[in-house]
DNA sequence: GTCTATACGCAGATAGAC
DNA sequence: GTCTATCTGCGTATAGAC
């Protein structure tokens, strides 16, 4: 699952790997839906452009997928799986301050993996639009309880907001600090570190 | 502060009948369609959608504004002209750590003032579908420019990261705690409280 | 200030040829 | 797997009566 689409292959215009010959056109369609969707709003994309950028005319998209929401629904299905992952894997942990600082890593690592921080962005921007469907609307819910994990019942609410900012931080680096001001490799090194800080932020 | 159509027009204009009898169908029609533009999306809501819930026709609100991206910008009008006062007030102050904090304070005043977190909740949802627009987009411009006053030269990424963060909690406080669970005073309280403690951050 | 009626376009989606 | 052609509906917006 982390292994998609190696950036640097940009030098190899042959298809030198196993099996993809017409480099898929149902990935090529989430990707380029995935931009599109994340620069202009899920809604405001409309079939024809996706085809158009594709090449090809919307009638062929209805052959990779159902519906449009399909297309944006197939991209979020990571996100759900490795969301239920993690929960999951709290729960069979005893409590401890060393799972959560745990949980902070693995969310950071599988985040800044390959290309989540676009499918987040692409989640983050149109919440709204998608949020009728229990896929996207449980979304908010599983961020709730992965949060809900980072705190005591004795714990401040000031304790309770800084914790949970600790996820926030690594989601925040992507779009508060300029592009090109600062390298992929230093937004994730930076939020982890400001991440770790915060979940174990106790009352000053 | 919100108060649009009273900017200096406290002259009563009609002696006879109250103005309010028709309740000022444009200030209902922001109402509204803040409400849905905030719940669905802006694109996903339709004209038709405002002008049911508000009783009359879609024609009845080209009366009041000239298109719907019209009725939208109005509302974000406030929040923008905020920004510029707060940005050039902190240009016109000499640089300071107190400076810094006293951003903060105002902007968080401001935030939980009146209602102005529903309209930055709209904002947020919305800024790729209004994106286009000059006042939408230079937002992101105006938000970079604030928190760029939070750092010196010689800062690390982590501090100024901490410290962009701090204008972010006093956001995230709205959505990342149970509506049930805490009433909107602790929520300005606590949002404040931490982010005064981010602000005044630095390498550990 | 609100209505009815309507123009006009583009949206998502389907059928069936190749 | 992709095409052309087409259906159906809703979108924004306008004209003009009351």
């Amino acid at each position: 699952m982390s292994e998609r689409t190696s950036t640097e292959s940009a030098f190899a215009p042959e298809p030198a790997n196993e099996d993809e010959r017409p480099r898929d056109t149902r990935a090529r369609i989430q990707e380029i839906a995935l931009r599109l969707f994340t620069e202009q709003g899920y809604e405001a994309t409309s079939l024809r452009e996706i085809a158009e950028a594709l090449g090809v005319t919307k009638a062929a998209l209805y052959y990779h997928f159902k519906t449009k929401e399909d297309i944006a629904l197939s991209m979020v299905a990571d996100r759900v799986a490795f969301m239920d992952d993690l929960i999951d894997w709290v729960r069979s942990q005893p409590p401890s301050q060393e799972v959560r600082r745990e949980v902070v890593r693995r969310y950071a690592d599988w985040l800044h993996n390959d290309r989540q921080h676009d499918v987040m962005r692409f989640m983050e921007r149109n919440q709204t639009a998608l949020k009728d469907h229990p896929q996207m609307g449980q979304m908010r819910t599983k961020m709730l309880t992965l949060v809900s994990f980072f705190t005591d019942p004795g714990d401040s609410l000031t304790v309770r907001l800084k914790r949970t900012m600790a996820l926030f931080s690594l989601h925040a680096v992507w779009f508060m600090l300029p592009d090109d001001q600062v390298t992929e490799a230093e937004r994730a090194d930076v939020s982890l570190k400001v991440a770790l800080e915060l979940i174990d932020s106790s009352d000053s």
